[in-house]
DNA sequence: TATGCACCCTCTAGTCGCTAGAGGGTCAAG
DNA sequence: CTTGACCCTCTAGCGACTAGAGGGTGCATA
């Protein structure tokens, strides 16, 4: 029933601001609203959908490009879904790479904090460990 | 003994980029060179040392303010390295956080793709868990 | 009616940490 | 003396926004 949001209302509604919905229509990304006779843009519930979509998508880390995808393919209802799971499972698998790379990183630092007995800067492990073979 | 490097070996013995080393030097990381006749940068040994540390750093996910501040600590070698240890505790802090957030995005994306029965777009419960309450 | 204030507009530049390119100069080997 | 690898500066681009200047609009209240 909510017809004719202006940008702040829509904004509140996707928990988006409002320099960003602008920042998705220059893109490409929201399709360009109506505007007021003072200039106003004002969207539609159609534009609510999208936005929220976009939102949900980026909130998952897909990137832009991703949900640009992801929209053109959603919007084929009659075709095969199969390539919406390659996308969703290529985004889940660098996910997975980016945990296993942070959970390294953790575990060295986790070594280098406890090697630290606090003492002066000149025995250091902590600075020693980063200027290796000094 | 290795004295006088040019940009190329330095970055080959640091694996850096030049450009990288360039850049380190524009905002003030790595302290500019002395020039050649021909206006080449020629690094010491010192220059190797700071810049290993750098990389190192960089390497386990600090930040350049962070290298920077590392750094200045590291050259205060008769202070507490308390403040090295601060600074390392708070970084893997920051990626303990990463790491549950994406852990979590890779649960939702995980039942995002199971549900998946790879049927037409039209009721594909990947995009329909995309666009909440079309 | 005036005025204040929240909201909207466009345009430009900044963030982070590089990376890439244009358009040149230098140096050592053959 | 030429070739090719290296070096130089300067500028712009990446992703995904964010912030600010400098102005216009719309509505409620005094």
């Amino acid at each position: 029933m909510s017809e004719k949001l202006t940008i702040g209302k829509l904004a509140g509604a996707t928990g988006t601001k409002v320099e960003t919905i602008r920042y998705y229509e220059q893109i490409g990304l929201l399709p360009a609203p109506e505007r007021s006779a003072g200039n106003y843009r004002t969207y539609e519930d159609a534009h609510l959908r999208r936005l929220s979509f976009i939102r949900r998508a980026r909130d998952l880390g897909f990137s832009i490009d991703q949900v640009r995808e992801l929209m053109g393919l959603a919007d084929r209802r009659d075709q095969s879904c199969i390539a919406v799971d390659v996308v969703a499972n290529q985004h889940r698998d660098a996910i997975r790479r980016k945990i296993a790379d942070l959970t390294a990183l953790a575990g060295e630092l986790d070594a280098l904090i406890d090697s630290c007995s606090r003492n002066t800067v000149a025995d250091c492990r902590i600075i020693e460990a980063l200027a290796p073979s000094a």
